[in-house]
DNA sequence: CAAAGGTCCTGCTCGC
DNA sequence: TGCGAGCAGGACCTTT
């Protein structure tokens, strides 16, 4: 479910709740996440206060003084903010108590999310260590995209949600950045244009920073901090809407599949 | 039965 | 032959 825009949502939500405040409990319901959840969490984080909420690619960094919990919600996660004690429903794995009453709550019915706790540096951490730039940041650039993708064969979709490549890209945004830039999506990417690439990350750069303004995408059931839905959804012109007439020019869009992903481009407006 | 917003891991091929 | 990079496919899981 959430892509980078929801998780920026998410960290927004949940940080002027958490930050500052020290942690009373953890309470893990469920551990078998992609990944054990680490048996000594609950140690690690009582009594301790959180610093700060971060966010690397999809990852949530929640910054301690001894270390870090790395927080990724996979396909289908969301975090809320509730009154500590509140009845858990199916698939609320985690919950993490802070001294007002308060707790973040995990939810993840299809447990692809994790939940990692580092010492060190977290930028050293395995699942960090080899991510791409930012998207949002300076170092993701057209210039950047061209180099990297020079003799590469793949579908430049397929490309651009590589996450080596540019951290945090994932499909539905995939698909609206190349619609934006006008750009085919199997197009292979190393043979695209240093233009076009000017066109692609300024596209991946509107199009994240429009759906983080509007809360993220809701599709089936993914919420904001306090429960509400994410308003981008409205804004989509080109994913989910096979069939549909283009935005731009009225043919109708067509659906596809590029690395076992869903993909849909207008055949007039990204021809090549 | 297929697909859903993610991404790690394995094993293969290709080119130097 | 060896090595690294790139690439395709499978894996994880529940719900609709």
């Amino acid at each position: 479910m959430p892509e980078l825009p929801e998780v920026e949502t998410t960290r927004r939500g949940i940080a002027p709740h958490i930050e500052g405040h020290t942690v009373t409990d953890v309470i893990v319901r469920e551990p078998r996440l992609r990944w054990p959840v680490p048996p000594a969490l609950k140690a690690a984080l009582r009594g301790q206060r959180l610093r700060r909420v971060a966010r690397r690619s999809k990852y949530l960094l929640l910054h301690f003084d001894h270390g870090t919990l790395l927080l990724h919600l996979g396909m289908s996660g969301s975090l809320r903010v509730l009154p500590a004690g509140t009845p858990p429903q199916a698939h609320d794995h985690l919950d993490i108590v802070f001294d007002d009453d308060q707790c973040v709550r995990l939810r993840d019915p299809r447990r692809f999310g994790s939940v990692h706790w580092t010492r060190g540096d977290p930028a050293d951490h395995p699942l960090l260590a080899a991510l791409g730039p930012e998207p949002l940041g300076e170092d993701f650039t057209g210039d950047y995209l061209y180099a990297r993708s020079r003799r590469r064969k793949s579908a430049v979709k397929v490309f651009l949600m590589d996450s080596k490549v540019v951290a945090g890209v994932g499909n539905i945004y995939a698909n609206e950045a190349l619609f934006r830039a006008g750009v085919h999506p199997g197009r292979a990417a190393g043979r695209i244009s240093r233009e076009r690439y000017a066109r692609i990350a300024a596209a991946v750069r509107e199009v994240l920073t429009a759906a983080i303004a509007a809360g993220g995408t809701t599709l089936r059931d993914f919420t904001l901090a306090d429960g509400s839905p994410g308003y981008f959804r409205l804004s989509l012109a080109i994913y989910d809407r096979t069939g549909q007439p283009c935005l731009r020019c009225g043919q109708a869009i067509r659906e596809s599949r590029l690395g076992q992903r869903s993909t849909f481009h207008c055949p007039h407006c990204q021809r090549s």
